[in-house]
DNA sequence: CGAAATTACAGACCGACTGTCGGTTTGTCT
DNA sequence: AGACAAACCGACAGTCGGTCTGTAATTTCG
């Protein structure tokens, strides 16, 4: 069980690869199954075979992309111990990855809608959400009873603001914006 | 030129009002055209006279939901001549509003990825975010070139307290979680 | 008034798309 | 070698959005 696992496990990436793309390109909706295996020049069957529709191949393009962000702003705070310049580190690092149009479309734009509520919110759980809640708690600024929202209010704050930098927004204005908001968030009455 | 207009005026309301049901109840992509005729008894030829395709219904109906919202939220804010609690007003206003699921799924989940992120903004613009910039700037809280940024960032996170409570999180906690949020950003150094 | 133009609506039809299903090939394990 | 399962194939069905031609009713205008 070797050289099928790996022959399976290639195509999946493959086929994830080039969802990525064209979904980013195109969107979830502009971005036929057809295209995807036009461009992996496998067949219909074997899409299916490894996902179960076009949502589940939608879902795992997602996954790994969160997946990758996560890494890259966990490598960003890194080292970092004062804990208010750690979120404002990640926070900073995040707006710029929102730059690429891979993020933009199927991370912030597509995934609530195609997911659903539901699934969206415990895919987010389990990497921004989760690594801001975190992040936030450490500073003790936020009381218990408000954390969880307030990271969610937060994290909605940034998100739009990686948005509006994406479509053309200055970068330096919105990230001394961001961390102007960031300021008064954290400071305690 | 009146029982003309005024039968194609009753057909269009007819199918704005069904296709909001609709949309709203099962979302953008899961409400199809034959669904919307089916109920209103009409035929293609009739909805795609006074539409020109689904996304042009879609968009008429979020028009219709948004401008419903801004009226209802301009009652509520009438006669409070504090700038401040202006904004609270309008906001708490806005949040109870988000129970509506139509609200929910159409003008929180489906519009952007449906409309499209220019189109979306344009729409936004017109309303929630017009009033609510227009209202903190009267607080005289923001400094004037940050104020479209965090007037955008506080927007995401408001709509993001909105969609919490629609989907079963506390509405008291939820509120004073908010106000104390725009407490934060609205207090000077 | 009466012809022409405009509007509201009907419904057959087309192309595109997603997802299914029986069948085939190709490794793997015993 | 033989049983088995995973990988893959491709025809097919069903659905859906959108187009197109036709018809009836109403308004406009000579």
């Amino acid at each position: 069980m070797n050289l099928k696992a790996e022959r399976g496990a290639a195509t999946r990436d493959q086929l994830l690869a080039i969802a990525t793309r064209l979904f980013a390109e195109h969107g979830y909706e502009g971005t036929s199954i057809e295209a995807v295996l036009q461009e992996s020049g496998l067949s219909r069957g074997a899409l299916y075979h490894h996902y179960a529709g076009k949502d589940a191949l939608f879902e795992a393009v997602l996954e790994a992309t969160e997946a990758g962000i996560g890494v890259k702003i966990v490598e960003a705070v890194a080292g970092i111990t004062d804990s208010a310049e750690a979120l404002r580190a990640g926070v900073l690092t995040w707006i710029r990855l929102a730059g690429d149009p891979v993020i933009q479309r199927i991370v912030l734009i597509d995934a609530p809608s195609v997911l659903g509520w539901e699934r969206w919110r415990a895919m987010e759980a389990r990497y921004s959400f989760g690594m801001l809640k975190a992040a936030l708690r450490a500073t003790d600024a936020i009381p218990d009873g408000f954390l969880d929202l307030h990271a969610h209010m937060l994290l909605a704050a940034i998100n739009e603001s990686a948005l509006l930098v994406a479509r053309g927004g200055e970068r330096e204005t919105a990230e001394a914006a961001l961390e102007e908001f960031l300021r008064r968030i954290l400071r305690s009455p």
